[in-house]
DNA sequence: CGCCGCACATGACAAATGTCAGGAGCGGAA
DNA sequence: TTCCGCTCCTGACATTTGTCATGTGCGGCG
């Protein structure tokens, strides 16, 4: 019997080596790659060639999703699959579209995720049904291609003459499409309407 | 021998699941009650009285500081200890003067966990290194009482007028202390300026 | 007691921001 | 081809902010 090879990438080593620990109990799983980073995942994951990668979202350097893209370049062979401690409906989408086959909250066991590993390395996808349903309700963006550019330029309170040149557009276009996003998001200013849109992944 | 009995409060599964199991393995740790919620992680430590109480930092219900301060007053023979994924300097600050014995981050190893919450048991206490040079080198707020107090209400991006309502305050003294605050911050707006404040623990 | 810093306020001005109207080019769908 | 929506712009206006000057009352401290 062959057993399913399996890289993990978290950056906190408290739950990467628990759950190394834990997966490698489980007799036809065997975590053959550690990483701590982006970077790290994906120079391991040359290194050693897993048949499945289990990415953390949130990773310095790069995040899951990042690495995920480039794998499906690099390795066409090897599965990805994130997981996420408080998984925004956005991140699963960009996810998704990004080849990632397996998504689940960390709020999962670890029996469970093992289940999971084995199901998407038989090339199966497996979707939070939680997260799903939180994807499925946030809808699709509202927002034109422009108006979430510039949304994503306004973060951290930043000036609108910032925003103006990082965007390279004029400070009135700016502020137009500050305002509609804003409009369409329902919300009061753009601040909030950069944390609306952030919760829902639509930046 | 008797052991030192663990409880360990963490709202990912994954997490609690995988360390149970690592520290369950020191034959001198017994890890006898685990929660999901702060709430849960109380109701948990009166049933079962443990030695240790390892909390996460951020827990649906009440956070892992709240649930430290209530321990103390219930169960003052329990030891806390804090465990968080990215902590901010004022965190720190926060739990320690919630008398919390142990602040790490979840970087370490379960092996250096273990260590620490033996050393916590033994009456020690224990902050992780880089922490306290973040922590250290925030310094202290400059902040005065009302500064922080207006900036606290000053989230998610509020007009000036809400935060005078909710202050109790008019809003030109509003205007004044955000302007001081973000002065004193070294910020260009207030809406930095509370995110700057945020990240160290100001507000 | 007199000084100083803090809390709180007012009023006024300048700058940043939100909102509205309107106009030009451009590509896709009817 | 005509129409419509998106992109980008300009200009003007009202509102919201940031900033400054200035004043009062209070409590602590030398």
């Amino acid at each position: 019997m062959t057993r399913v090879r399996v890289l993990l990438a978290d950056d906190e080593h408290l739950i990467r080596g628990a759950l190394a620990a834990l997966l490698g109990l489980e007799d036809d799983l065997e975590v053959v790659a550690e990483a701590a980073s982006g970077p790290e995942a994906l120079a391991m994951a040359r290194a050693h060639r897993p048949d499945v990668a289990v990415l953390d979202l949130e990773m310095p350097g790069a995040d899951g999703v990042t690495v995920a893209t480039k794998l499906r370049a690099e390795l066409p062979s090897c599965r990805t699959m994130i997981v996420t401690s408080h998984g925004r409906p956005g991140h699963l989408k960009r996810a998704l579209s990004a080849g990632v086959r397996g998504f689940v909250p960390k709020t999962v066991s670890a029996r469970r995720l093992a289940e999971i590993i084995r199901s998407v390395h038989a090339g199966n996808r497996y979707v939070d049904p939680e997260l799903a349903a939180d994807a499925i309700s946030a809808g699709d963006s509202p927002l034109t291609v422009r108006e979430a550019e510039v949304l994503g330029f306004a973060t951290d309170g930043a000036p609108v003459a910032e925003i103006a040149e990082r965007a390279a557009l004029s400070q009135g276009t700016v502020r137009n499409y500050l305002s509609s996003a804003a409009a369409k998001l329902g919300a009061e200013n753009r601040h909030t309407a950069v944390r609306l849109a952030r919760e829902r992944g639509w930046v």
